[in-house]
RNA sequence: CCCGCAGUAGUGUAACGGUAGCAUAAGAGACUGUGGAUCUUUACGAGCGGGUUCGACUCCCGCCUGCGGGC
């Protein structure tokens, strides 16, 4: 199911082979969120051209919408959305940091309102692993209780032993039934180790999950306001806990930087809105660091978005022309501005995997950061 | 030419003889297991000239501009 292609000598990096029932996913990689089964306005052959190794979507929200029957009839999320990679599915555990869905998590499971409806339903983790077997995703996640900020240390450790709960149970589930009866294939099942920002919880947290042997064990709750240094420290705790031949996912990271940060640390797996939801806002990335497009001082540049890059809109549209667009309110600009921010972080992920194989990770983290540090955040 | 009505931020609009608000557009910031949402923040204004008044965007007069009607 996975297997480590090349470690790196200076760090914790590595590149490595995630097998899933729709091939293999080179990793490390970056995962497009698409939820509601859409990488919001990258079409899935514009994913596939650019070589994206996994996408995820969020079963709990599919569930509302479309919902399952029509899902099933289609024969699961890939051929509905005509993508042919790797696929994981959310659990829905996120939306338990958000007042508009969750309304109680207890040991026997989350209750959620349904935001389509106004239903409040209890979904229990046998729940959501039964709708992510539904969806035909080729990774699961398990149901998790993310630590919202502001909690006490008493509550942490108990959304954090909920956690722990659940996982087991998701697990039992998971291994009591297998796929076959709906699609005839394995689906993947990854844990997720919580624990707030607390280094002991962390640690217990990561071993726990770790005993628990997934095919795949994630770092949760982390990126969602704490700081830099909060989030590096728990990731840091963590690895040291969980074996060196299961992958590792940080679940909501995301910037450029943080990947490669994260990658030497020793993580495989990222999934992040950040590139499609910073460029909505006009936010792009370029080798040199984020411009903001929408700034009126690009109302006349006529160089590409990011000179180094040789996606179709670098190679063929202006920056004072992507910016007229987003100032127009065309929709377009959307897609091009989503476009180019998808493919230069799946690139730069596959540009470091290939530094990786090569043995030149470090040299590669450098000049990267160096030149993508120059212009900052377009002070 | 005459009569009437109206001129408030780039735009669209409030209120008041006593600190000129609001919405948008503009500038800046936030956003990392997705609301294309939202939030924070900055700057910008009384057509012109007189008069009355302690004090005028407000009342009065003239001019200018726009709209409607009449000749």
């Amino acid at each position: 199911m996975f297997k480590i292609k090349h470690a790196d000598s200076t760090t914790e990096a590595r590149t490595g082979e995630l097998k899933t029932a729709h091939g293999i996913a080179k990793t490390p990689f970056f995962m497009p969120v698409a939820t509601k089964l859409t990488v919001k306005h990258v079409t899935p052959m514009e994913l596939e051209e650019m070589d994206t190794q996994a996408i995820i979507t969020n079963a709990y929200i599919d569930s509302l919408r479309p919902g399952l029957d029509i899902i099933k009839k289609y024969g699961g999320v890939h051929k509905l959305m005509n993508f042919h990679r790797t696929i994981f599915s959310d659990s829905g555990g996120f939306q338990t940091l958000s007042d508009t869905f969750l309304q109680e998590a207890t040991d026997k499971g989350a209750k959620f309102t349904d935001p389509f409806s106004g239903v409040v339903k209890q979904h229990t983790p046998e729940q959501i692993i039964q709708i992510e077997r539904e969806l035909g995703s080729d990774v699961a996640m398990c149901l998790d209780h993310v630590p919202k900020k502001g909690m006490t240390a008493e509550q942490v450790a108990d959304a954090t032993r909920r956690t722990h709960l659940w996982a087991e149970r998701c697990k039992r589930y998971h291994d009591a039934h297998d796929n076959k009866d709906y699609y005839d294939r394995r689906q993947l099942l990854f844990g997720i180790a919580q624990g707030g920002l607390d280094k002991n919880l962390r640690e217990k947290s990561a071993e726990f999950m770790n005993k628990l042997d997934f095919d795949g064990v994630a770092m949760g709750g982390l990126c969602i306001g704490e700081k830099k240094e909060e989030m590096f420290n728990a990731v840091k705790w963590q690895i040291p806990h969980f074996s060196k031949d299961k992958p590792r996912y940080l679940m909501g990271v995301g910037s450029p930087e943080d990947i490669i940060e994260a990658v030497s640390l020793g993580v495989d797996c990222f999934d992040s809105i950040y590139p499609t939801q910073n460029a909505r806002h006009c936010h792009i990335f370029t080798s040199k660091g984020t411009i903001k497009l929408d700034r009126g001082k690009y109302r006349e540049d006529m160089s590409p978005l990011d000179p180094e890059c040789d996606c179709y809109v670098c190679k063929n549209f202006t920056r004072a022309y992507l910016h007229h667009l987003s100032r127009s309110f065309e929709w377009t600009h959307h897609r091009y501005l989503s476009y180019h921010n998808v493919y230069f972080v799946v690139k730069f992920v596959e540009r470091l995997r290939k530094a990786l194989d090569k043995g030149e990770f470090k040299d590669f983290k450098k000049e990267f950061l160096q030149e993508y540090k120059k212009m900052g955040k377009d002070r």
